[in-house]
DNA sequence: CTGAAAGCGCTAACAG
DNA sequence: CTGTTAGCGCTTTCAG
């Protein structure tokens, strides 16, 4: 507008803006960093001149002194069947649970200005590049959501003495913080409903079973139901996918071709079998109660609509989150682990 | 394991490397940044001493001198009907589409050792962060992806001189580089299908007319169904969720109880058109034949499976990953356009 | 082919 | 309350 702004090629520095206003550099940082003891008259000029030549922070001159990005990594790590065609990444978009991890964490970090990076870290090299990535300052810290429990990873981060947090309690015992929901109540919600249905010839289609969440679930399934006076319930194991839920379904009903009730470990595969007991003219809930796991979009997204156990996954990513930052904040905070209730969420397939 | 390595507390530095292996920090700096004029017996030593040490360079302090980050944003602008319950990011996520945009854009980035920044920017407070963001310097350049022809982001990016390549044609004409499919042609592909199969009373769902690609997809659709003889079609207007499908296809029954064929301008949609048409009886394709739109994950998890318009999202944000890569390396280098070819797959729905 | 030296833009003591 | 002074760790001329 005027010719006082200097041509665009180069951003105007701090240096430029203490000249504008006839201060120093440190005090333009005060002001900017919100530092008290600057008198307000000061502060005015000092605001107009930044306002004046559009001055932005170099982050990296910022960082290189505070030691401090101001960035934290969203990291899925997993196995995954890796296939040209359907590489790891991919899977994990198309499933809606981490969708909703994803906008927990968003939710809670974007209104305090800072944006995730997305990572995967589904091969030991991948595992590596994360370390390494972080460890050259690319971020603060990471949360992590783990689709296995053996995954390595989280014992690489507190080795490398990163700040982080685990969505899911770590399969083997580390120092770590981490936020989970309790399954095993949550399968003995599905239980006591189904129980109450009047089931009784009760299956499960339980998740793979290298995953805590999905042993937590059949075992806390299985106990409920024997208070229950069942002590025997049929298991299948699936992959927490739709096509693996109708696998499932088709193996239970031939081998199980009187049950009645059908507890599924997530919502996707409970999805996949309601399709395959439509197939066979089987009812729901008429003739089979089926009661999924998650609540997420694919429970009222099937017809039937699930009933299905409900887990505050958003609030859980964004107290991973609010964690990660307490730990950035204070390095020595001593780490904690946060269990979430689920609860039970009646519609039409139980 | 041996004491000459110093205590956890520092992470050592280019200084500490060229001590250990007896050279200058310079050289050291070379052997790093792969720059050839090193004697190789040094470098050999440099790489050792470098090992040794488990120096890893740091970011801030790079990027501070050379004004690269070498991170790139995804950015996802739109509108988005916002609410406490299902803010914007979370209905992003809830979209099939995205996740493959977002897979396409890691699977490139990834072997190249960048993984992106994700950002959403539905209000224009969003907006202005996210330019500001980028100013600062967290990010290089950004990729983005808007759900709104109206979006003034494109256009303030432009005018920041920010590197930016966007998935969609721009709503304004604007210099900037974006790839984007040949809707049109999409249409078209879908209207011979319909034609062909016999349908004679034909009606389409379209996306949100805000939307440049559903209003190509709507008028390509029209070009050719007035080739084929049919000079009008019924439309209503949707936005392309599954909801807004079923109340779509609600409509469309019951203003043309006697349609034959419909196409939807996504397979989100298509799918929740297949639950009204069962609903209401109609056997899909006997009775109605129905044709989406994108083929994501929707169109092979529908029943019946829906035929529909391919098109390479994943190659078409990995390519606009490398166009903004090629951006950022070459300030100069002048905008292009990149389109590509949609391809009709026949499932069980037409 | 290698080293010395000059910053990149910012914050954080430390004086005043 | 404000200015001066050191660097943060790295790349990059420029000499040698």
């Amino acid at each position: 507008m005027s010719e006082g702004r200097p041509p665009v090629t180069a951003a105007p520095t701090l240096e430029d803006v203490a000249r504008a206003a006839g201060v120093s550099r440190a005090t333009v940082s005060r002001v900017i960093n919100g530092i008290r003891n600057v008198d307000p008259a000061i502060q005015e000029t000092v605001r107009r001149a930044i306002a004046d030549t559009g001055y932005v922070p170099n982050r990296a001159a910022r960082s290189l002194v505070t030691r401090r990005t101001g960035a934290i990594a969203l990291v899925v790590s997993g196995a995954g069947e890796e296939d040209e065609a359907n590489p790891f990444h991919s899977q994990v978009f198309a499933d809606p649970f981490f969708g909703r991890v994803a906008s927990g964490v968003v939710g809670f970090l974007r209104p305090r200005g800072i944006h995730p990076i997305l990572m995967f870290a589904e091969t030991d090299e991948a595992r590596t590049q994360v370390i390494s990535f972080l460890r050259q300052g690319y971020a603060d810290g990471a949360v992590l959501v783990s689709t296995q429990s053996r995954d390595p990873l989280p014992r690489q981060l507190v080795e490398a003495a990163l700040p982080s947090v685990l969505f899911a309690r770590p399969g083997e015992a580390i120092p770590i913080s981490y936020v989970d929901v309790a399954h095993r109540t949550g399968a003995k919600l599905a239980a006591d409903h189904l129980v109450a249905r009047g089931c009784r010839r009760v299956a499960t289609i339980a998740g793979p079973l290298d995953v805590l969440a999905a042993q937590d679930r059949l075992a806390g399934f299985r106990d409920a139901m024997a208070a229950h006076g069942h002590p025997y319930i049929p298991c299948v194991e699936g992959q927490f996918t739709y096509a693996s839920g109708e696998t499932a379904m088709e193996r239970l009903l031939s081998e199980q071709p009187g049950l009645d009730g059908v507890f599924v470990a997530n919502d996707l595969m409970a999805q996949g079998a309601l399709l395959v007991l439509r197939h066979h003219g089987r009812r729901v809930p008429e003739d089979v109660a089926v009661v999924g796991f998650d609540d997420s979009s694919a429970a009222t997204a099937s017809r039937p609509m699930l009933t299905t156990i409900r887990h505050p996954v958003e609030d859980m990513a964004a107290e991973m989150a609010r964690l990660l930052l307490e730990h950035v904040d204070e390095p020595g905070k001593p780490m904690t682990s946060v269990i979430f209730e689920p609860s039970l969420v009646v519609r039409e397939s139980a």
